[in-house]
DNA sequence: TTTTTAGTAAAGCATATGCTTGACTATCAA
DNA sequence: TTGATAGTCAAGCATATGCTTTACTAAAAA
């Protein structure tokens, strides 16, 4: 099964960086104009635009212009590919550790706790 | 609100590079040493265990050493995180999608809150 | 029309990353 | 005790990243 959609690798190597964190979660409460985002940053406004590159090529944000201005919206369905992946490992440890569970008897030994 | 725990940062880093991910999927499955993690990949095992070093910075990983055998497992903590973040996002994202249909419920076009 | 304002493009530079190769150490096996 | 196995340390190198500064262009405002 391949990605259908956006690759999960730039998706995480772009919200990794503190910065483009931050234009993510201010993207999250709505649509921001690029100086907008820029703002608050301590940087120049080409480096937060560098920034909204990575972001925009990993497809976490979209983004339009109008007029001389370009509106930036967050991409759900990045982060929600971020959360499936890391389910899936969540999952495959958890059965893990049923079937460890099962394997060392019924001993409420140790090595496990509350998986859900 | 500051981070209790590890960093998500350097977390999100950690699994971002492609090479990192499959010994997470790998360890998902249960503990692995140091040359079975690195035995598939088609790098040097030094490279690989430079990955690895960077996973158990991150705290993604944690190992132990045994006679002359370091077993390596997946500390799922980590996973915790990523997911509680990128859930915040979620959440901030469909709260104003909310607002914005009881906004759009009675007056009519328009898109637009404050964004600074 | 002139001047801001919003955004772009591109070059340059310091530091970080991902990998290699070449030692070396500690443990287990024969 | 000798040798193979599992892991480690460190230097070196090419490429990627994060930022700066110096131009520019296009749209709105004055």
């Amino acid at each position: 099964m391949l990605d259908y959609q956006t690759a999960l690798g730039p998706i995480l190597h772009a919200i990794a960086d503190p910065t483009r964190r931050v234009m993510v979660e201010q993207l999250a409460k709505g649509p921001a104009s690029v100086s907008a985002l820029a703002g608050r940053l301590p940087m120049s406004l080409q480096a937060a635009m560098q920034h909204l590159a990575v972001l925009e090529a990993a497809e976490v944000v979209r983004s339009e212009k109008i007029g001389r201005v370009r509106t930036v919206s967050l991409n759900p369905t990045a982060l929600r590919q971020v959360e499936r992946w890391v389910a899936e490992q969540k999952t495959a440890w958890e059965r893990r550790l049923d079937r460890l569970g099962d394997y060392l008897g019924e001993s409420p030994d140790d090595e496990r706790k509350d998986h859900d």
